[in-house]
DNA sequence: TAGCCATTAAACAGCA
DNA sequence: GTGCTGTTTAATGGCT
């Protein structure tokens, strides 16, 4: 039961994984998003579907090689949110690394199967750290590569003692009787078939598989040696009609089962690929097999659930013959596809497949575990912030820490150990959102990922306003058009190329919305500055209300004795000095929120102080430069505390009259 | 459950 | 009239 309710956790984490991704890609991951929220609860059943029919195996050997069927699973279902969170700044359909991303056993069986702390791949991410994780992920994955391996010599065996046992009965006993026992072998070739099924469909779900036919040019097809299961019916159905001996046409596909003959020479489950799965997809893309697995242990009871059986037809590969009753199905399937050399080639092609999808699978977590280190692994290099990417502001003067920067892996190095994982801040799907505010700096991720985000279609871990913010702060004068911030998103993000009716309509939205961009007019015209200081304002908004647990985190920054999360959010909300340990000013944070190096040092700036001249929403002193506001009348001063602390810009000007933000009740007095 | 936040969509107005 | 820019509102979903 454990194993079922992890089941349903997991894969339901889509949902939140799309909701994280796809909160920030739109109508890029529109489609999966939209999907995920109806087929969580059906993907639930799903696995305690897969639960009770291990449980009704009659077969005692068979419950202990379906567990690790289950474990199997499970992992890989972690695996594929794991991926998926990987992918969804990896993941682009012309990024070739995406679709090899997609390995399953990348995920720790071990931690796939906790029982109470149910994980999502994000949380696992979390609370292990990225040596942690990776050494885990080896580790698992090479268990689960055994397992497999395992699992399947074993199957294959016991069938074979099977089919050799069988056969001499044969020869000596009635032809009923003998039915009677094929009917069974049968029955249990379809099991093995399910199990075999399962592995494929989960290298499937990995994206090592697609059986969508409008994607037959999955990414097996890439693969020199693999049989791509797309293939198969085309390898079923080009063996001409049921009857029809396979060998030829397999032989013709080139497979040398000779490697398998040992163990699969004359049985082996008949493959039951692509036809069915591509007839009967569920939503979240699991064929019905998956579904129906359940039923193949019960399908006696069910009559119309019979693994090979579904709606009213048979769904033996390429076959499809029309059956009214699974009676009538199983004396088909008797007739038809009984035990001859042509149901036994269909196994070698698929015993083939599951090998090769197999090695695939060891080939792709190599990759991933490349790609892994790549992305997290960097603290090793020697990070200097003068990165390239960010021109001149936001450097890092770092002493910080920065947390490994995969958007899409956020990493929270601390964590209350008891707490559970799923009720921390990012312990959900990773929700762009929590990923900016508590982890990787966008700068940094910037730097670190540049050509990534360049060039992958893969829609960029950060709010919308981390973003604009980023564009305007690269530039020497921290000011931009909004043209010139359009151009900054799809210059720098692949993503950004498309959908810009979506994104630059956010992007206006944005600027507006916030008052920490303000709008200036300069002889370019209006350009759009961040006023650091409301942005900064509006950066811990978990922390509001708390001025306690702001102080402490400013006090604690850089003293290594809070948070990580909080320092790299801080450092992603650029403040080079609060990053800085040696400028860290604790309880005074305020004075330091405002400038950035160059601001602090630019002697010329008519800081719009006083609202009295400022400019309403403008000002962010730091970067007016000569820029004149050129809208809504200084009026307001806000609330704001009459002293700006330590050479900061003058914070009263900051405001806009309207406030865009309600910030006002932001613990003014901690700050200052 | 309510509130907050981010995103998306859309309507509208001003301007070149 | 068209397109861009900027503002605003509403709906939605995730998170706390």
């Amino acid at each position: 039961m454990m194993v079922e309710s992890a089941s349903e956790t997991i894969r339901s984490a889509p949902a939140g994984q799309n909701g994280g991704v796809g909160s920030l890609s739109g109508q890029a991951d529109g489609g999966s998003g939209s999907g995920t929220a109806g087929t969580a609860p059906a993907a639930g059943r799903d696995g305690s579907s897969r639960d009770t029919a291990s449980g009704a195996d009659s077969n005692g050997e068979m419950s202990s090689t379906e567990l690790l069927q289950f474990q199997q699973q499970q992992a890989l279902q972690v695996a594929r949110q794991f991926l998926l969170q990987q992918a969804s700044s990896l993941n682009s359909p012309g990024n070739n690394d995406s679709k090899q991303s997609a390995s399953a056993v990348q995920v720790p069986v071990s931690v796939a199967m906790m029982p109470q702390q149910i994980l999502t791949p994000q949380q696992m991410q979390q609370i292990l750290s990225p040596p942690q994780l990776q050494a885990l992920l080896q580790q698992q994955q090479a268990l689960m590569l055994q397992q497999l391996q395992e699992y399947y010599k074993k199957q294959q065996e016991q069938l074979h003692l099977q089919i050799l046992t069988q056969q001499q009965a044969g020869k000596q006993q009635p032809k009923e009787a003998l039915g009677n026992k094929q009917l069974a072998f049968q029955q249990q070739l379809l099991q093995m078939q399910q199990l075999q099924q399962q592995h494929l469909l989960n290298l499937q779900r990995q994206g090592l598989v697609n059986l969508q036919p409008s994607q037959a040019s999955g990414p097996l097809q890439a693969l020199p040696q693999a049989v791509c299961p797309t293939d198969l019916p085309q390898l079923w159905k080009g063996e001409g009609a049921p009857g029809q001996p396979a060998e030829d046409s397999v032989r013709q596909e080139g497979l040398d089962l000779a490697s398998t003959a040992a163990t699969a020479t004359s049985f082996a489950s008949p493959p039951k690929v692509s036809p069915p799965l591509s007839h009967h997809p569920l939503p979240n893309g699991q064929p019905t097999v998956l579904t129906s697995r359940r039923d193949s242990s019960s399908h006696e009871e069910t009559p119309s659930s019979h693994p090979l059986y579904g709606h009213g037809e048979c769904k033996w590969p390429g076959c499809e013959t029309l059956c009214e009753d699974l009676g009538q199905f199983i004396k088909h399937l008797n007739t038809e596809h009984a035990l001859d050399d042509r149901s036994t080639a269909q196994c070698r092609v698929q015993m083939q497949v599951v090998q090769q999808l197999e090695i695939q699978l060891a080939k792709e977590s190599e990759r991933l575990q490349a790609m892994m280190a790549h992305l997290h692994m960097r603290p090793s290099e020697p990070k200097p912030f003068s990165q390239p990417v960010t021109v001149s502001a936001d450097p890092f003067p770092d002493g910080l820490v920065h947390p490994p920067t995969s958007a899409a892996a956020p990493v929270t190095p601390l964590r209350p150990p008891g707490l559970g994982s799923a009720s921390l801040h990012s312990g959900g799907p990773a929700r762009r959102r929590s990923s900016d505010k508590f982890c990787s700096p966008i700068s940094s991720e910037l730097a670190q990922n540049h050509e990534f985000y360049k060039n992958a279609d893969v829609r960029p871990p950060f709010t919308y306003a981390s973003l604009i913010r980023q564009a305007i702060l690269e530039t020497p004068d921290r000011q931009l058009t909004l043209n010139e911030i359009y151009n900054w998103f799809t210059r720098m993000f692949a993503y950004f190329r498309r959908n810009t009716a979506t994104w630059k309509n956010a992007v206006r939205h944005n600027l507006s919305l916030h008052k920490c961009f303000v709008r200036v007019e300069n002889v370019k015209g209006a350009v759009w500055t961040v006023d650091e200081r409301e942005y900064q304002k509006r950066r811990p908004p978990k922390m509001t209300g708390s001025p306690t647990l702001v102080k402490n985190m400013i006090s604690g920054l850089s003293y290594g004795a809070l948070n990580a999360s909080y320092q790299a959010a801080l450092a992603e909300s650029s403040f080079p000095l609060l990053s800085s340990p040696g400028m860290l000013n604790p309880g005074s944070a305020s004075s330091l929120l405002p400038l950035s190096q160059d601001d602090m040092g630019a002697p010329g700036e008519p800081l719009p102080s006083n609202g009295s001249s400022s400019p309403p929403r403008l000002s962010p002193p730091q970067y007016s430069h000569q820029v004149q506001v050129k809208e809504e009348p200084a009026e307001a001063e806000e609330d704001r505390r009459p002293g700006p602390p330590l050479g900061a810009p003058n914070p009263s000007t900051v405001g806009p009259p309207e406030d865009r933000d309600l910030e006002e009740d932001l613990p003014g007095e901690d700050m200052s």
